[in-house]
DNA sequence: CTGAAAGCGCTTACAG
DNA sequence: CTGAAAGCGCTTACAG
């Protein structure tokens, strides 16, 4: 029972030997005596020596770290989760850990973190930018990063296209006939749902279809049955776009307390969505959190090449359960 | 566009300093000149100089890390990410960053990087035990850490209480008049499951109610809409109990399919359990993340002071939706 | 195969 | 208010 802190000085003395020999037995260098390498392994063993991480960055210069910083608002929906599962999964493969940083406020104490500790590299999830401080930070460190859900020119990302999902909404609704239809979205509009909703608009006028919509955006988070049960008192009202599939299960309950036979879809089709037989768009977060994954090895192999940018896009799917 | 890696010394030169006077300036000692100050700040920003984070870790053995290990094994069910969630929100208040360890297979390489990098105190979700090697290398290096839904003598947890859901379990069922009931578990049992049926099964049999149960166990994360159709084509089954609501999503879609009569009832209350009418038995994620959060940070607190043990047991609550 | 020594980039008394 | 120096715990040529 140790009672605190051992060094490798510590090791040495009690091996008999200099500290470069007890250094080489712990990195498995091979140029040391099988007499000498057991009798320093034992007794790092007795004395539940673990040696000094910081002392190990701090010298090794080179080593590559094995480390990835995610930022990710996690107080947002189940999806994010899906990818971080994913995410972690492939990182693993490769021998990659993942620290991760909430940022729902802003990244910069993250972004310094994650320089400051040298890690490989980093992956922001969501649809925030980073600030133009916070780029030429991580450029000047060579400290490549990836964008999970954001995109824009000269950016690394991969991510599904929304506007395309958002065409597929508007086909499934106009497929069931609507002619007057709902768009529920969140006050604070991300990039995705201006994508989703654009989409929607732009496939309902490109074809001439006689459809009226118009768009309602509750705070962030809040429940959505009240307000779906309220719209479904309207008779006119035969369909709902939901910009989540969170959102859409209180629409869901709202459709099946009044039954009601306006048809809602949602987006994500995250694991619970067909439990509740719910018309969706279909993009797999598994496939997205393996994709970044892949993606940020990627860029972290190529350091220093220039020039070597990762950008990809999948394509959503309608999902049709009849809702 | 800094090219490269800047060190304290190159700021020091060009500030025409030494530097002790940058370190100074850097973590806000008070004892600097203002235009010394001014002209360090500037270069440091010009410079997008970022302090090497293994260095000032190596030399100040004092400063109180800010980093708590998570162990968990992310495959795992959505309560987890409930968890988690709050577990970081509680901690950030705090200043403490979180590091996610996936711990499927096994806790020891986590738990030596965790000592290694000198965190502050580690955070075990989840029914496993530590092994007794990763136990006393905690001890030596007086780690303090916390399991969540794991318990025992002597150790440091925080959980609900299973066995007494599923007492509330039985009381559901056996209120609807059941006789006839299984139990649908993992096949890897947990020590959650084995406490819920348990519960189960003593209720039953403490009130002498004449039901009769049986125990089916199914590969973890398989789905079970396929079981329990099957199961519900006996007439005689009127119950079905099951280790989490994951796994009753299958059965209320089966049940809903087969308009069978069936009483269900799941464990865990995740979010999108109440869309689905599921009766359940409610532990609050936000709850038990709060206090781990809690519990942890007060432990590190106490790192000197020995016997400071945290044991809270909170107490699930049954949601009656009529499934 | 091994030891002594330099050095990684910081912080912190110490002496002015 | 500031500089020079010691030291944190390692790794890695270098010289045997």
């Amino acid at each position: 029972m140790g009672r605190s802190k051992f060094t490798i000085k510590d090791i040495a003395k009690r091996a008999g030997v200099g500290v470069g020999t007890v250094s080489r037995v712990l990195n498995n260098n091979p140029n040391v005596k099988g007499t000498t390498r057991e009798r320093v392994l034992k007794i790092t063993s007795e004395l539940h020596y673990v040696p000094n991480g910081a002392a190990r960055m701090l010298v090794s210069r080179n080593r590559s770290l094995s480390m990835v910083g995610l930022l990710v608002p996690l107080l947002e929906n189940q999806f994010f989760y899906e990818i971080l599962k994913a995410l972690h999964d492939r990182l693993k493969k490769e021998n990659f850990n993942l620290m991760i940083f909430n940022t729902e406020e802003e990244y910069e104490s993250a972004v310094n973190h994650i320089v400051e500790h040298q890690m490989a590299g980093m992956i922001v999830l969501g649809d925030r930018p980073l600030s133009e401080k916070d780029r030429s930070l991580l450029r000047s460190h060579r400290l490549p990063y990836l964008h999970v859900d954001y995109y824009g020119e000269g950016i690394n990302f991969v991510r599904y296209d929304n506007y395309q999902g958002g065409r597929l909404a508007a086909d499934y609704l106009m497929g069931r006939g609507c002619r007057n239809v709902i768009l529920i979205g969140e006050a604070e509009t991300s990039l995705q749902q201006k994508d989703r909703f654009r989409g929607f608009a732009d496939r309902v006028n490109s074809v001439h279809y006689p459809l009226v919509y118009s768009e309602i955006n509750i705070p962030n988070g809040s429940e959505t049955y009240g307000l779906s049960k309220r719209l479904m008192n309207d008779p006119d009202l035969d369909g709902i776009f939901y910009f989540s599939d969170e959102m859409a299960y209180g629409g869901i309950q709202a459709k099946r307390d009044m039954d009601s036979q306006v048809s809602l879809i949602g987006y994500d089709d995250i694991f619970p969505t067909k439990f509740l037989n719910l018309s969706t768009i279909n993009q797999s977060s598994r496939r997205l959190g393996t994709e970044a994954a892949e993606g940020i090895m990627e860029l972290i192999g190529n350091r220093d090449h220039e020039g070597v940018t990762v950008q990809r896009v999948f394509m959503p799917e309608l999902i049709d359960r009849g809702s």
